[in-house]
DNA sequence: CCAGTGAGTTAGCCTATGTTAGCGTCGGGC
DNA sequence: GCCCGACGCTAACATAGGCTAACTCACTGG
């Protein structure tokens, strides 16, 4: 039933800062993350930012679609980003992509957590919990070796995700990595011990991550 | 088709702290609320509490089932409330409810709106947003009268909804109040200018509201 | 009638985080 | 080889909002 969902399967690139989906842009398109990473974000008028959901490879970059008539939040590249684009045909069959209702549970899981986080959590417990969040499904696509994986973030970037300042963000890791729970150099994190970092993410019992 | 969807519809009471539904809890009902205000909200270990969706009168209160398996967060009542239970026979077919994915898609876009408020608002935009929202919510469910409504909240409910303290949103209600941008006493809320309160909820030009 | 409880309020102090500003390094483009 | 713009990093200072604690005022229940 592929033929009916996407019409064209073309390869596309982007560069960082670049739109994948503008702010009102109807559903036409959705992108099979290949390489790279993207976020969703929402500006505020005088210019604070706050990322609302990141995309890594592997992940499906839908804007809501199957919900949401029109884009509500801007998606752009955070590197350079390689991706299939698949063009639809129907918008209302969206929801019969593979896997697709499992991904968006996931997807809005995700963004509680992410609430619980910016309204209730100190620093330290943020940046643990978006670290540990982000090697976790590195690791569930494959692409984490050992204790460590790819994390092209800017620190900003990591500071428009935690609701926090880039400043702050840098003393903050500055200080974990001081006390041994984790390494984070030119784009590459390592985390020598899971459950010290766990432990600092002050999750619920039962928080899947 | 309803009776594929509701075996029964009962009409069933809750008083405050009492849940509707608890964690882990497996779909088996929906409630339309008929009366009252509920919330689900999440834990952290320390006793630190984030609300993360409100329900109102008029609202189909339904903890994401048609997305995850099962609850993850608890939902609870916060004042009395009246509901019907309409019991799921087939939880498979939550989704053809009438209305069902457009509330969704409501309730995750202000889940959204919410991420940001907590990731990047003041205090006084915080509650000024929160209070717009929920005012502009009771006046769709005709609720409202003039620029009044009910607001059966605690500051604490409100501090919990915001990522606040209690002892904060009370200074900043008192500030505001004393600005004349809103009144509320004894669960009742007054907007004298709209317009005025929306400035100072920092709102994107897109946002809905 | 009184005790107990939950809610709103206020005050004083404290600290986590924001702000501003400046420095050094790196890499790309010319 | 030189600029220039990102980015990471640091330091000094400023403040919004947290924390603790106390007092009041309903209510409720016995």
């Amino acid at each position: 039933m592929l033929s009916q969902i996407a019409a064209s399967e073309d390869l596309v690139f982007f560069r960082p800062h670049q739109f994948l989906t503008r702010e009102h842009d109807r559903p036409e398109a959705l992108y099979d993350i290949l390489e790279g990473w993207a976020c969703r974000h929402r500006l505020l008028p005088d210019g604070r930012r706050q990322i609302t959901a990141l995309y890594l490879p592997g992940d499906l970059c839908d804007p809501m679609w199957s919900l949401t008539p029109t884009c509500h939040e801007p998606v752009i590249a955070l590197t350079n980003v390689r991706a299939t684009r698949k063009s639809l045909v129907d918008p209302s069959t969206i929801d019969r992509h593979k896997g697709f209702s499992s991904r968006l549970a996931e997807s809005v899981e995700r963004q509680s957590n992410w609430l619980v986080s910016l309204g209730r959590k100190t620093a330290v417990e943020r940046l643990a919990h978006l670290l540990l969040e982000l090697f976790e499904r590195m690791r569930r696509a494959g692409l984490a070796y050992g204790q460590q994986c790819a994390l092209p973030l800017t620190q900003t970037d990591i500071a428009d995700a935690t609701g926090l300042t880039a400043v702050h963000v840098n003393r903050t890791l500055q200080s974990m990595r001081s006390k041994g729970v984790l390494e984070l150099h030119s784009k590459w994190l390592r985390i020598p011990d899971l459950g010290a970092l766990r432990d600092l993410a002050a999750l619920g019992p039962h928080d899947a991550l």
